[in-house]
DNA sequence: TTACAAATGCAACAATGTTGCAATAAAATG
DNA sequence: CATTTTATTGCAACATTGTTGCATTTGTAA
């Protein structure tokens, strides 16, 4: 925990650590009302811009589906500075309304004529493991 | 214009075709804000309403990319009321940002095991047509 | 342990989205 | 086509979400 922050060169701060515990309690994305409640007692401002930070230093990543709010998840290692990684499917199943990430083998290739494609970001809807 | 409208079964009203007109113009998907430019004259609260009206009968479709706001498109015809079909790719040009809808002839299949997928949306970033 | 840089919290604000209700306009009916 | 019925619009007021400047506090490195 401690560690992630080091590695990602930012100063380690109690409320830091507070924020990532909560991620780290969760294996699947949360959205920013979770991540509030979990902490119970929080600065909405610092809460907004540690968000801020973890997106940009590639600690979280952001899952926006249509007509849902944003979900954060914890990256994979392979997440850096630059660009978000997604080399997994983000799943949101209809009857529990949990966001997964799910890792994949064969991560799909599209090419579109004309078009230089250089990130794809693949968003399912269904039934996940449990509820299936 | 008009018929779209009451092919939806919903009320033909002035409002309602200056939005669609606006979508009309646009080939592509733009943010609320565009809309709120190219209507000069509107009432917020209306708009909304009817953004959301439009979302529900199937007339348009929203398309959220991470870290960006949502923009909206006109349906295509195989959209209805429960749910929208998405045969196409929502590609975000990263040179001169504008959001197209790109359909493709093969649409890519993902399984995951254990999950039961019902839709697929599928987000790419890259250069588009004109850019490239 | 001190000096410096960074993070936090407050106040104030900006943008975005919602609700109840009265006025108004569109649709259905005879 | 006039009238009734039903739906839409716009206002006021409010709720939520996100941002900025600045003083205070805390973390980091020497």
């Amino acid at each position: 925990m401690e560690n992630l922050l080091k590695r990602k060169k930012i100063s380690v701060t109690p409320f830091r650590e507070r924020v990532l515990s909560v991620f780290a309690k969760y294996s699947n994305a949360i959205p920013l009302s979770l991540v509030e409640k979990e902490l119970k007692v929080y600065n909405r401002i610092t809460l907004y811009r540690t968000i801020k930070l973890f997106l940009e230093k590639g600690i979280i990543h952001e899952i926006t589906l249509s007509g849902e709010v944003s979900n954060f998840g914890i990256c994979s290692e392979n997440c850096d500075t630059i660009m978000h990684q997604h080399r997994h499917i983000h799943f949101k199943c209809t009857k529990c309304g949990i966001i997964y990430c799910v890792e994949v083998d064969t991560f799909p290739t599209v090419t579109l004529p004309g078009y230089k494609i250089s990130q794809l970001e693949i968003q399912a809807t269904g039934l996940c493991k449990n509820c299936n």
